[in-house]
DNA sequence: GACAGTGTTAAACGGTCGTTTAAGCTGATG
DNA sequence: CATCAGCTTAAACGACCGTTTAACACTGTC
């Protein structure tokens, strides 16, 4: 048998609440009486634990991030764009990068407020980094950008890094959108959404991505 | 002769500065003492002229959207997808919305604070939207959506209507990434994050969208 | 039993918040 | 000139903010 859950203490208590709150009203609107109630502790706490609600905001973010393993581990390294067979390697690499994201961005269960916070407020935070964590954000998502960019630059090694890089934001910038955009994309589709089948997401994901950095294996079967 | 530009009333420069401090610091972290302050006006004039700062507010947002005309009036309908010539038109209408929502995107004199916040907090409201703003929000947005689908479903009328709304979120993504990027691929890059050129960039966006779609002619040239 | 260390508490502090109030200013109207 | 509506002002208001303080409970050590 596994050892008891022991009942989460004070802090942790109070860094989950503070995920919830400063997700739902931001910085400046939530204020620390109300997630000390929701942690059921005393707003002192909050001082005395973090150093103030700065370091609270900190703590939360590095709680996020610690929260799982960072998926990328698990990935093959990238070849080298002359290594041999780099190419489907590479390409083995960048849908496994694909699903690994879109996972990863979407795991939570539906409904768990800690989970559904954590991902509004790290979206927030990559879009409006306050001054204070944006050194603690590079830092997690740099080995994101390492990672894609390999894979694209052993694909197309006959492009330059500005056009790679825009490949990259391109690829990217779906996936972040497919997040991002959901609470406004309910708001004009109905619920839901999008297929249930996060499958049919991560595949559609994969085949555009793959057409447009000018991959020949993914054309022109659009829809196989 | 052009009439002389009158100087900004009250009303308006409070406006002005709204956009400018609601996008630096949010919402909440805003106070309208300081906001009144950029406007050289007093702080009460917030409550006498907008009912307070949630009025303030929304109408900031309106502001924001009423700037320019909306720049999709200026681009051809997009024809049925039985209609002769639909396919060659609707190719260009794509290619014109591209055009269209990059340039609207970037369109502020770099370093025009006004413009520049303008663009922040639309970004903002679009991630998460303040629920007092929601129907003005998705009344705004519901265009372009419409336009890019209609365009999706008459160069490729083969795909059902959750794969084009894929697309068209694919799409989407990455010109909205593009812009939301800025912020954190400056850290990663330094500057220029991107091509000066923004030619090349919608020429990209473009190029990348049409493969992504699976429209042959873009294929399999990805750099011509 | 005295002690120190850690965690928690209620209360109070100074400051800022958005809003309200009452008075003053301005220019057009009678 | 008197009047009035529209705009602007400084001052005050009560509420809430993040933080500090001092007292209290609990633990393990000497």
């Amino acid at each position: 048998m596994t050892t008891a859950p022991s009942p989460p203490d004070t802090r942790s208590r109070l860094l989950e609440s503070a995920i919830v709150h400063f997700a739902a009203k931001g910085f400046e609107g939530a204020g620390i009486r109300e997630i000390a109630k929701g942690a059921q502790a005393n707003s002192a706490l909050v001082t005395y634990h973090f150093c103030g609600k700065e370091g609270l905001y900190r703590e939360a973010l590095k709680a996020i991030f610690n929260r799982k393993p960072c998926p990328l581990t698990q990935l093959a390294a990238v070849p080298a764009a002359d290594a041999p067979g780099a190419r489907e390697t590479a390409l083995q690499c960048l849908r496994d990068y694909i699903r690994v994201f879109v996972g990863e961005l979407m795991d939570c269960d539906p409904g768990h407020p800690v989970d559904e916070a954590a991902m509004v407020l790290m979206a927030r935070e990559m879009q409006s980094p306050r001054p204070a964590s944006a050194a603690l954000l590079l830092e997690q998502v740099q080995p994101y950008v390492v990672y894609l960019m390999s894979c694209l630059q052993a694909l197309r090694p006959d492009l330059d890094d500005d056009t790679l890089f825009l490949m990259g934001g391109s690829i990217q910038g779906q996936l972040l959108h497919f997040r991002n955009s959901l609470g406004i994309t309910r708001l004009i589709r109905g619920n839901p959404a999008f297929p249930e089948d996060l499958e049919t997401v991560i595949q559609h994901f994969t085949d555009f991505s793959l057409r447009g950095l000018g991959v020949p294996e993914a054309f022109p079967q659009p829809r196989p």
